[in-house]
DNA sequence: GTCGCCAGTTTTGTGTACAATCTTGCGCAC
DNA sequence: GTGCGCAAGATTGTACACAAAACTGGCGAC
C-alpha cells in the first residue's frame, strides 16, 4: 500500500505529518486521536504518539481531555477572533520587515508557491491549496528572518486552518490568492508600506470572509454540542 | 524535609515549577536537567519527568539535545533580539487595551504587585523580585482579555528571565519599577495612548539595558563555548 | 415505566525494562 | 610523545505492562 513501512517515524515527524493533514483539513475538527489507532497506522508504540499529541496540544491544535482521549481543536468563536488579533499584530510589521530585505531568489520562491496554489485550486485540492496559502504566509515570516515570530506566526496560521474549518463561509475563494498577488507587487517594489498595509487588509478580509456570530456554534460531534 | 512528599506532582504542574525556577534564577542557564535526577527529587517516574522537560523545550526555556539530555536553553544575542522584538510587537497594544478596559479591582491588583515587587528588591530576593516583574507584565495580557496573546507574552517573558541572566549589565535597577509606575498612572487615567507609548518605552529600555555586543558570548560551560 | 446503581469494557496515565546512542577513558601503534 | 581506535560506562529513546479513570450497558427497585 503505502511507504509507510519504509520510513523511520519520530515523534517530531509523526506529530509534522499530523499537523499537515489537520492544515489540509484531511483531519476534521473533533476527530478522535486514538493513541492505539495512531499507533498502528504510523507502526510505533503508543509513548511516541503521545509525545506527538502532547506537542500538538501545545500549539493548540489538538486538545487534550484528561482520561478522555485527544481531539483536533475545535477553536471557539472567541478564540477565532483572538488568533486574528494576534496576527494583526505580528504580520503586517513582519511584511514590512520582510519586503524591505527580499532577495530575488526569496521573491521567486513567493511566486512559485502562488503558482502552486493556482495549480491546486485548478484540481480542486481544497485541502493543498490551504496548506500552500498557509506556506505562503509562513514564507514571508522566514524572510523576515526572525524566528521567533516565525514560530508564532507558524503556530496561527495551523490555528487559522482549524478556524476556516469551522467558520468559513463560501463566498470569496479568489480573494485569497488575489491578496496574495498584490502582495508579491508590493515585495517587488521592495515597498515595506504597501506590504505593510496590504497584509493588514488582507487579514481584515479574511475575518470578514468568517461568519463568527457566536449563534452559530462550532456544530460540534453530539455531545461536544450539549456539553457547552 | 519539605513537604514535597505530601503533593502529588503531574507533569503540569512540575513543569510549571521548573519553569518558576528557572524564571528565579534558581536555575542558571545551561543547568543541566537530568531525567533521574529530577525524578528523584521530584519523587516521580522519568516519564513524568520527561513530559514536563519536552513542554519547557516547546516553550524554548529548555534544550532537549539527542542522547545529551535537557538543559535550561541559553539564548544567543540574535534570539534575545528577537524576543524583545516580538515583544514589542505584542505588548504596547496589548497594555493599549489593558488601560482602555480597566477595573478598579484589576488596577488594585496591579498596584499590590508593584509593592511587593519593591519588598522583594528590598530583601534582596533579585530572583522573586524578578518573577514578579515578568508577572506585572502578564497581568496586563491578562486583563486585555486576549488569551492567545497573552500566552505568547507569558513564553516571551519567560524567556526575558534567561536573556536577562545572560546579558543583563548592572546599571538600572531603579528604572524597571519606575517604569511600571509610571504604566500604572495611565492605567488610572484609563489612557489607551500613554499606556501604549510607555510599555514601547519600557521595553526599548529594557534592550537597551543588555549588553548584546555579540563579542561576549554566553559565557557558558567550558565546552559548549567552543562548539559554537 | 422511569430512575438510579453497579459491573464490564475501553481508553488514558504512570512506572519499569530494554535498546540505541553518545561520552569517556585506556591502551596500542606509530 | 602524540594520535587513533576500541571498549566500558552513562544517559536518553522506545516499547511494554500495569493501574486508574471514565463511559456503556444492563439489572433491579420504587
Amino acid at each position: 500500500m503505502d511507504a509507510i513501512e519504509i520510513k523511520q517515524w519520530t515523534s517530531d515527524s509523526v506529530a509534522a505529518d499530523l499537523e499537515r493533514a489537520i492544515h489540509e483539513h484531511r483531519l476534521p475538527p473533533a476527530t478522535k486521536l486514538g493513541e492505539d489507532e495512531l499507533g498502528d497506522a504510523y507502526g510505533i508504540s503508543r509513548t511516541t504518539v503521545r509525545a506527538a499529541l502532547h506537542a500538538l496540544s501545545h500549539r493548540r491544535l489538538v486538545e487534550l481531555k484528561r482520561n478522555r482521549g485527544a481531539f483536533v481543536a475545535q477553536p471557539s468563536v472567541r478564540e477565532a477572533r483572538e488568533v486574528f488579533e494576534a496576527r494583526s499584530l505580528l504580520e503586517p510589521r513582519t511584511a514590512r520587515s520582510a519586503a524591505e530585505r527580499m532577495t530575488d531568489i526569496e521573491l521567486a520562491r513567493l511566486r512559485e508557491n502562488i503558482e502552486d496554489e493556482h495549480a491546486a485550486l485548478d484540481a480542486s485540492e481544497d485541502g493543498r491549496a490551504l496548506f500552500l496559502s498557509g506556506q505562503f504566509h509562513l514564507e514571508i515570516a522566514r524572510i523576515a528572518d526572525q524566528s521567533t515570530i516565525e514560530a508564532f506566526i507558524s503556530e496561527l496560521i495551523s490555528r487559522s486552518s482549524l478556524i476556516i474549518a469551522l467558520y468559513w463561509r463560501r463566498r470569496a475563494a479568489l480573494c485569497e490568492t488575489q491578496a496574495h498577488h498584490a502582495l508579491l507587487d508590493a515585495f517587488e517594489r521592495r515597498d515595506g508600506d504597501a506590504a505593510e498595509q496590504l497584509m493588514k487588509s488582507h487579514l481584515l478580509d479574511l475575518v470578514a470572509s468568517l461568519d463568527l456570530r457566536n449563534v452559530a456554534q462550532p456544530a460540534t460531534s453530539l455531545r461536544e454540542a450539549l456539553q457547552r
